[in-house]
DNA sequence: CCGGTTTTTTACCATTTGGTAAAGTCACGA
DNA sequence: TCGTGACTTTACCAAATGGTAAAAAACCGG
């Protein structure tokens, strides 16, 4: 279905891309990441893209063959990075601790990648015409994975009887909500710096609290 | 700043409308809450809103200036609706179960108004450019009142020891998630109705936790 | 420095889209 | 039933937008 092998002379198709290549298509991704993220795929325009990307719109479409294209390649591109601290996330002696670093990750990302989240969000929020199936492909049996290993944390009682999915929902939405809602966060609460100390503690504690084990709470 | 009262002779100026066009601005508004929720400001279309609304697009724009009317107008009305629960927290004997019906509150709206969740959550996406003025002169106040009530109840000591701001973030978060990342939900847990049960008690347990007094914790 | 290849620019184009003008059509009270 | 104002339709328009063609420029191995 993906055109990708068809035109082989084309700058999209083959493995071996020039120094030119890479650093121009790096900045319309760069750019297009800026632009998609804060008008999400419709809102976004062309020229906008080539502008932040410092070319011209046609000189654009000489790397990409269309606005689509562009959108997905940037999708597929943050994929990985967006869920390897869920791929990390593995058995250990400790699934408190493991589980409160996955929080920990999921927070500095939304602090370092508030772009990366909003573009996701935007086209979850839109229904993720263009991403359906890359979750049932890729997230669901990663999300599968993960949660029979929470459950079995929890059955084993290291870990307080938790609902594995709806904690991954929980951990998911209170983390990315800091870079999603930035602007009312923003409005809410004007000091940004010392707010993100307090947002960080905040959320550990409301993690930390569920995910202990009633018997011996003192540990912590 | 409002263009309100500028033309008194057009439909959207005085107050007294007729019952058609009570009846036509609703079914307008109507639509646009649907499109404007899937496809955000810029992805609607105003030929989709009028189509969806069973009317051509010049007749719409009879009842409305400009599709930003439109947008303005819905948001506007939606707006105290959607605050309503958090303006009813107020003083009670039990602050606990006082914020416990605030969250069960924002479940049930999250279950039967998710395009109205996913209208707010795509302005705020977008760095709320429709929708700062207005955040700030009636959300902040607002969300200071709470936060300030709150407080008191954490330093009298029948709340537990909470940061209030990010308290009210987090339910927000929590709740809204499930609206605003319904398609993201539906990938991942496909049996809706069992899941709504199970969201309801995660989220409950999750603010129990916090909210609850270390001292004499087994009153659940 | 030369010839072919890659990259960039210039000049376009068709469609979509928000919005308008003006000619109807309808409702309803005198 | 007739006229007046409220409502609706038809026919448009200008700007924006995704995308293309082809010429021009830059690059690069030999």
């Amino acid at each position: 279905m993906a055109d990708d092998g068809a035109l082989s002379s084309r700058p999209g198709a083959a493995k071996p891309r020039s120094r030119i290549q890479r650093r121009n298509r790096k900045k319309i991704l760069e750019a297009a990441l800026d632009v998609f993220s804060q008008h999400g795929f419709r809102g976004a325009t062309l020229d906008q893209i080539a502008g932040r990307a410092g070319m011209s719109k046609p000189n654009m479409l000489y790397y990409f063959d269309s606005k689509e294209a562009i959108h997905v390649e940037l999708l597929n591109a943050l994929m990985s990075e967006w869920l390897a601290p869920l791929e990390a996330l593995q058995d250990a002696e400790d699934p408190v601790a493991e589980i409160m670093g996955y929080v920990r990750s999921k927070m500095e990302m939304s602090r370092v990648m508030p772009r990366e989240s909003r573009l996701f969000a935007g086209e979850i929020l839109q229904g993720a015409p263009r991403m359906a199936p890359h979750l049932k492909a890729a997230l669901k049996p990663l999300f599968d994975r993960k949660c029979a290993l929470i459950r079995g944390w929890s059955e084993s009682g290291r870990l307080a009887p938790v609902d594995a999915e709806h904690l991954l929902f929980t951990i998911w939405a209170v983390t990315q909500h800091y870079a999603d809602f930035e602007a009312q966060v923003d409005v809410l609460m004007p000091e940004k710096e010392a707010a993100w100390r307090r947002a960080c503690a905040h959320v550990e504690g409301l993690f930390m609290r569920l995910l202990t084990p009633a018997r011996e709470a003192g540990e912590i």
